[in-house]
Parts: structure tokens; sequence; C-alpha cells
DNA sequence: CAAAAACACTTGTCTTATACTTGTCTACAT
DNA sequence: ATGTAGACAAGTATAAGACAAGTGTTTTTG
């Protein structure tokens, strides 16, 4: 398959800005040096920061140079976190508590989901405000995840710690009752209700990346999607929308 | 009976792009290349990815080439088409049945959602292959329901009924026990877990038309929502695509 | 010491040139 | 009607380069 020069150079620095490697506020190379390392003109080079700065992750001034825009992780997940961006947003500082930490042969679902037979998985609880407040189950391809320690994931969000540049998700949001073992991590009745989603984290490339299941006390969580303005403008005619 | 060539190609390639095959925003081979591979005429090629485009599945812009189409429009798709358009998707001829057609004065939460004192309020089952699949509650400002008989909502959507162009939506997803009225209409236990949703459409200027509650079971439904991302390589230079 | 000038660097914005791509024809064969 | 072959126009991607303008540091000057 053809392949857009441009559009590749973008994708890798998406990904080391994403990860973290030029630290916020830092400069980064110059549009010469990366014109070197990439063996690519300037104007390549030029158009692949572009899109970048068009997607808000850096940004450049004259005679100064490029650098990562105030938070880079923020904005590139603003479109993707859900739950967990609510939680940051409102000011509540979420805290996490690993309950599992191992790297398992895949059961079919998730191998059929990560397409990967060997699997990190980890249970967590999340906390708000020191209540229980979502299980969280996550896998994660084995060789993805090999250099992660318990410590990692119990500080950081597991995007942070991947350093791949997410190019999208697929959620599903169900509803359930809770299971007698997560009724007792949350605190619970046996029985009541919880909010379920499953989410499919891919990079950029649709490789997935990252299987993850959250379970809510339904009676403290609810979710909240923006449908876009543009979206009815963009639907050719005839199409149905929502009602 | 004779094969047409590019009828050929065009399912070929039309399996391709739905595989994944070349991943969604990605160019496509070159006309020359594809040209070579199928050892057909460049023409020939063009009727295929013709074809294809009036699916909708790929475009192609001049000097650039070809490129999966179907992202972008997929992506808005699935965040504004709900349970019922996936119901009609999968074949299933979704059947209304209203139970309550009625003028009244807004309730407080109505009120704030649709500023309008007095609104219609329509409240009806949704079936699928005769089985109940939802109750749903739609409140409208009366001035924009006046016209509308209850015969007419029991035979068209809502939102086709009301002639407004809809700009977005703001949905809301919960999970909640269900209460005895609706677990007798949806046919459950009384207790059992359901999937609610509520939503606040607006139309193109951002005024609130439409205020929805729905009320699933939860062991026959689930929500999916595909939250895209960095869409914008997708495009040449100078095209921006909606997010 | 402090201000000014010089310098080395950066991005921003142009050219010029080549190779490649789609868009659109015409002519001809089956 | 379908397919092949070819030619041309218009647009894009990329390279290489030149120059203006902004920034930060260093050196010189008053």
């Amino acid at each position: 398959m053809r392949t857009i020069r441009y559009q590749q150079i973008a994708d890798d620095l998406r990904g080391r800005v994403a990860a973290g490697s030029y630290a916020a506020g830092r400069v980064l190379p110059s549009e010469a040096e990366l014109s070197a390392e990439f063996d690519a003109s300037r104007v390549t080079i030029r158009r692949a920061l572009e899109t970048l700065r068009d997607e808000g992750l850096v940004d450049a001034r004259q005679g100064f140079g490029w650098f990562v825009a105030a938070a880079p992780l923020r904005q590139t997940l603003g479109q993707l976190v859900t739950i967990e961006g609510q939680m940051a947003e409102s000011g509540v500082e979420p805290q996490r508590k690993i309950i599992e930490f191992a790297f398992v042969p895949a059961p079919g679902r998730v191998r059929a989901a990560l397409k990967s037979d060997n699997v990190l998985r980890v249970k967590r609880i999340n906390l708000a405000d020191g209540e229980p407040f979502a299980v969280v189950t996550v896998w994660c391809p084995a060789e993805l995840g090999q250099h992660l320690s318990r410590r990692d994931v119990e500080r950081s969000p597991f995007y942070e710690l991947l350093g791949i540049a997410l190019g999208g998700a697929t959620q599903t949001i169900g509803a359930d009752s809770v299971t007698p073992a997560d009724a007792a991590l949350l605190g619970v009745p046996v029985g009541s209700p919880v909010l379920c989603c499953e989410r499919l984290t891919k990079d950029t490339h649709g490789r997935p990346v990252l299987l993850s299941e959250h379970v809510f006390p339904a009676h403290r969580t609810e979710f909240v999607v923006d449908l876009p303005h543009a979206a009815a403008s963009v639907a050719p005619s005839g199409l149905r929308l929502v009602e």
C-alpha cells in the first residue's frame, strides 16, 4: 500500500509527544534536525508538524521553535477518555488500588479482540474521595506490557505507560446486576444495578492495544455523550438521524 | 455467462476495504498500481473504484489518491444513530405502540431542559419482533407539537414529524433498577437492571427541541459508541474533516 | 556597568523543479 | 456495452534552496 511520508512522520511525532518523550513546555528538535533525522525535506517535516498543530498537540513561535502544547496528554485523550476524564475535570483526584497484576493466557473474548495469545491483566479499583468508584479490568498484549510493573500501573493511567499514540476506541455500554465479587469491592448490595463499559482502544494504525472493562455502581455514575453538531450537516440527505 | 471485469474488481476491493486491509484514512494503491496488479486497464480500475465511491466506501482527490472514506462518515453516523437505527439496519422492523399522548404543563426538569412551559408528552413502547424492546418518553415544546396527532407519532419517528434540522444532542446514559410500571410494560422481573438514556436534542441554532428518555432492559441491549481521533491526517492539505 | 550591535539560531514564506496521482478526453477493439 | 491504449490537463508530494523576520546569546561599544 502506498504511504504518504508526512503522515508517517506525523504519526511518529504524535507518538513521541503522547509518550512524553518531549517534556511539556520544552522545545522539539528544530525542523532542520528533524529533516536530517527522518531524511525528509523541511517542507515534509513542516506538513507533519502542521497537522499536529491542527490537532492541538504542538505549537510554534517564529524564531523560537516548536514546543508541546499545554497538556499534551489531556488533549489526546480529551476525545477518548470519558469517566476518568470527568473525574479529573470535576476536581476529584482519582486514586487506584491494584488488586491483580498478572501475565496470563488470553481468554477467548480477549484474544479475539486484541489478537494476542498472552496478555497482561490488571484489575483495580478506582476511588474518588476514598469511596470506591469503579472496578476496572484492563487487558493488554503481553509484549506491550512487558516493561510495566505493578507500581507503574498504580501510579499512572495505563495510556501514559504504553507510550503509544492512540487512534480511537470503540466503547460498548450496558447495564447489569452486580456480581457478588464486584459488589464486595464496590460496597453495594448484591444484585444492585451497575453500568458496564467495555472499551477497545486502538493505536493510530488501527491495531488494538487495550481492552478494558469498567463496572460502575449505577447510583453514582452516568455517562454523558455529546453528539456533535456537525454530524447533521455531514450526513447525506435521506439519512435518518436520532429521534 | 459473461463475467463483468470491473464488477469483479470492485468486489475484490470492497472486500479489502471492509476487511481493513487498507487502514481507514490511508491511501489506496494508485490506479496505475492496481491496473498492473489486476492486469486491467486504468479505465476498468476506475469504474470499479467509482462504484465504490458511489457506495460511500472510498473517496478520491485529484493529485492525491484514493482513500478509505468510511471513517468520518461512519463515525458520525455511529454517534447519532440509535438502537432503533441499528435495528433497522439489522433488518428488524421496529414497531411502536403509543400508550400516552397528551399536552401537559412541563414538569420542572423538562421545563428547565426545553425552556418551555407547556409540552407534548408521548410515551410509547418500542417492539422488535413483537417483543417489548424499550419504553420511551418524549417531551417536546407544545408549540412544536401542535400539529401532531396520536396516529402521526405512531407511524413515524418523532424527528421526521417536526420538520426541523437537528444540530446535535447531549445524551446521558445510566443504569438503574426498573420501576414496577416499566417492568410490567417490558415484561421483565421487578428490580431487574435497565439501561436508561436521556437525550436532549437541539436544532441547528442550539435551541432544545426534544427531550427523550429511553429505558431498555439490560439483558437485551447495549450501547456502542465510536470515539474517533486523529481524523486530521486523513485529508489532503487544506481540507479538514469534522470531528 | 549598561546599552547596542553582532551573531547564530529558529520559524514563516516564498520560489523552482521533478515525479506521481487523479480527472477527462479521444480512438479503437471485442 | 465493455474493455484496451494512450494523451493531456490539473492537482499533490517532495526536494532543494533563498530570503525575511523573530528570538536568544554573545560580544562590542559608549
